[in-house]
RNA sequence: GGCGAGAUAGCUCAGUUGGCUAGAGCAUACGGUUCAUACCCGUAGUGUCGAGGGUUCGAAUCCCCCUCUCGCUACCA
């Protein structure tokens, strides 16, 4: 009988630099999807991989002096490192660089645009040309330019644009027969209420600003829009063939019946993705699974302080199962989990070291000190097995309550489930007091029997264990000299081979570890890192920043996109002038702005900012800040603002207003 | 501004269609035990179930209103 196919995938990790642990939450989840699938019987296929284009990776590439390629081919290695070291067991790793994958994506934007989905068009309408800008209609003020205030005219650009609309109300009536598509079905309203439903833009699916993408062929100024090209790898990667030469692969394991993504990309991955492949005639996924984020706890990851946390790092410090189990057992359903350095090392303590590999550690100590390690069996009375029976019980019951919770991706309450298990067996040592019976000599066998359960419900956990902690769950087994079951095995016990002998020296599975030393080695490892840092600012992709799941914020405050050279009759335009904020409000009914007069020489302005979250209106007056005067005047949340308080941005979007070095006189010009 | 979610023990959360003295884990205290990684087992808790009002024999659970938090989205000159 053939076995049922299960095909998962993680989103492709953008290049852009090494993801820190937040972002590897995902493909450990996804990996532990992907065992216990396996262990269920499933005919599994997982894949993951690396997003590699964009003008974000151009940029960079750029900036560090080596091609694109090179940088990502790093980048690529950097990132694959982390998934080897996490033990991830991917069946395919993709890379949108890979020769087949960019050959189909041209073939399938090639597709698209001769069956008529995909039609060259242009930013429609109106132009400002010295804004470089186009406009819709409602952008207008005055039906000028909303920007400099001068005449728009139409006009067009070349590019090639998505019938989204088209297939909108086909994939509204799919998401509605199929509750379980998005998942967390919260996700689903959002995606109703602020897209579908208010109706679908066409969405530009070419680029001619930049080069590092897949080639249009037929048309090469362009290249084809980042996520097109990204989003077709779950197809590209198992063997499609947008000419109808698909492999076996592709026809078995298509559609798939997991997209693990993070909660960043669910609109790309339950809109876009869908409608492209309706377009394509190819089946929808089963379902979408957007994952909440593992934050730092302990104050702002930033790069500058040097505290992003690795997935490497916590290995170096703790081994790959402890990391595998925090992830997996911090991570919530719906919420945002939390990560600090004491979190992760109660974790380890409470549950691994003294729930779990105490457990398996006095049992094989026990069995040494008292038959030599061998595990005969022994025998009970009807009246001492019923504290087995109701051992044998929970061992038995284990696997349908794990089943349960996978089923519905619950890997957390998973794990609760199966150390649920090890605590019941700590709990049965209580009960039997095996330290009793073996000093009345005619208990012996008895005190043999409550070893041999004791061993064999732990194989059984260790069994359960192995998606989740596989190196573990091998040592586990290797300590009690034993192999880990299937799981079609699990609903039995007394399946430890009787006889058998345990190792002689029990290893250690996890010690104990003292949250002040784990806090000073931490210490040690930031200071480190910032020395680096400082020293090499240079080219050091594997020290940055990135965004995992393809997320493409085009442009940091290091890099930011670049606009063209401009004339310095352009510059000459714009006046800057200092101004002095006399009064400062915040603007009822809005989150972000604040309604600041400002004096310039000898009139007073009325500005609107978005700088709420970082300025209290009481700090705002008496700063001498630069003022851009002759914007022309637009309603913001239904204020006038006359001017623009110009500040400085920082990669997290954090402003800071910019105030004359020396003091100068309110109406100073700027020049 | 629009749409949505949430506010329960010190912490993280569970609480099905309203029903007996509101639960789990971690942390805390006490007791037991000693095979074990000062470990394990047991017991105890404290909670105005965000504020107020209403429906009901009865509400953490339904309705109204208020406060706060969060998500998506728009805006952020």
């Amino acid at each position: 009988m053939e076995r049922e196919k299960y095909y998962i995938t993680t989103a492709i990790a953008y290049t852009s630099g090494k993801p820190h642990i937040g972002n590897n939450y995902e493909v450990v989840l996804a990996d532990s999807i992907a065992r216990f699938k396996r262990a269920q019987g499933y005919d599994v296929f997982f894949q993951t991989g690396t997003d590699e284009h964009g003008q974000k990776i151009e940029l960079k590439a750029q900036e560090a002096g080596v091609t694109p390629k090179a940088f990502v081919d790093n980048v690529a290695g950097v990132i694959k490192d982390l998934c080897d070291m996490l033990h991830v067991s991917y069946d395919k790793f993709i890379r949108t660089t890979d020769r087949d994958h960019e050959k189909q994506v041209q073939k399938i934007f090639k597709k698209l645009y001769e069956q008529g989905d995909i039609y060259k068009g242009a930013y429609e309408g109106l132009y400002c040309t010295p804004c470089e800008s186009f406009w819709t209609e409602s952008q207008l003020v005055d039906g000028k330019c909303p920007d400099c205030g001068r005449e728009v005219k139409p006009a067009k650009e070349e590019a090639y644009f998505f019938k989204m609309s088209k297939y909108a109300d086909r994939l509204i009536a799919h998401i509605n027969a199929h509750p379980e598509f998005i998942q967390p079905v919260s996700r689903k309203n959002e995606m109703m209420n602020n897209f579908l439903l208010p109706g679908l833009q066409d969405l530009c699916v070419s680029r001619t600003s930049f080069k590092w993408g897949i080639p249009v062929d037929f048309d090469e100024k362009h290249v084809v829009y980042v996520w097109l090209d990204a989003l077709s790898n779950y197809i590209t990667g198992i063997g499609y063939d947008a000419d109808g030469g698909s492999t076996e692969q592709y026809k078995k394991l298509w559609p798939a019946d997991l997209h693990l993504i993070g909660k960043d990309i669910i609109r790309f991955h339950t809109i876009y993705w869908p409608i492209f492949l309706m377009a394509l005639g190819e089946p929808l996924p089963k379902q979408i699974f957007g994952h909440p984020w593992l934050l730092q706890g302990d104050g702002k990851m930033s790069k500058s302080k040097g505290n992003v946390i690795y997935a490497d790092d916590l290995v170096d410090f703790f081994g790959v199962d402890a990391v595998r189990y925090f992830v997996l057992h911090e991570m919530p359903f719906e919420n945002d989990g939390v990560i600090t350095w004491e979190l992760m090392v109660e974790r380890l303590n409470s549950d691994l070291a003294n729930t779990l590999g105490n457990l398996v550690n006095r049992t094989i100590s026990m069995t040494n000190q008292y038959f030599g390690g061998v595990l005969t069996g022994g025998s009970s009375t009807a009246e001492e097995a019923v504290l087995d029976d109701d051992l044998k019980a929970v061992v038995i019951g284990a696997l349908p309550k794990v089943s349960a919770k996978m089923e519905e991706l619950r890997a957390a309450d998973a794990l609760t489930e199966i150390f649920a298990l090890f605590k019941r067996c700590n709990k049965y040592i209580d009960e039997t007091e095996p330290w009793k019976l073996a000093k009345q000599e005619d208990k012996k066998e008895r005190l043999a029997a409550v070893l041999y359960h004791l061993a064999d419900s732990i194989v059984t956990g260790a069994s359960l264990l192995a998606p989740f902690l596989p190196e573990t769950a091998e040592k586990i087994a290797k300590q009690f000299h034993t192999s880990l079951r299937s799981f079609d095995e699990l609903d039995k016990t007394g399946l430890y081979p009787k006889g058998n002998a345990v190792t002689k020296e029990p290893e250690i599975l996890f010690a104990r570890q003292d949250i002040k030393k784990v806090k000073e080695k931490a210490d040690e490892m930031y200071a480190a890192r910032r020395a680096k840092q400082e020293k090499a600012a240079a080219y050091a992709p594997d020290v940055q920043e990135a965004d995992a799941g393809g997320a493409k914020q085009e442009g940091s405050a290091a890099d930011t996109a670049v606009k063209p050279e401009i004339t310095y009759d352009d510059f000459a335009k714009l006046q800057f002038q200092v101004g002095e904020i006399i009064a400062c409000e915040a603007v009822p009914k809005s989150k972000k702005l604040l309604c600041s007069q400002v004096k310039i020489g000898s009139q007073v302005k009325q500005i609107v900012s978005g700088i709420k979250a970082y300025y209290t209106p009481e700090e705002m007056v008496g700063k001498k800040v630069m003022v851009l005067v002759n914007l022309k005047p637009a309603k913001l949340a239904g204020v006038i603002s006359e001017g623009m308080l110009l500040c400085a941005e920082n990669a997290e979007g954090q402003l800071a207003l910019m105030t004359p070095e020396k003091d100068m006189p309110a109406g100073a010009e700027i020049c």
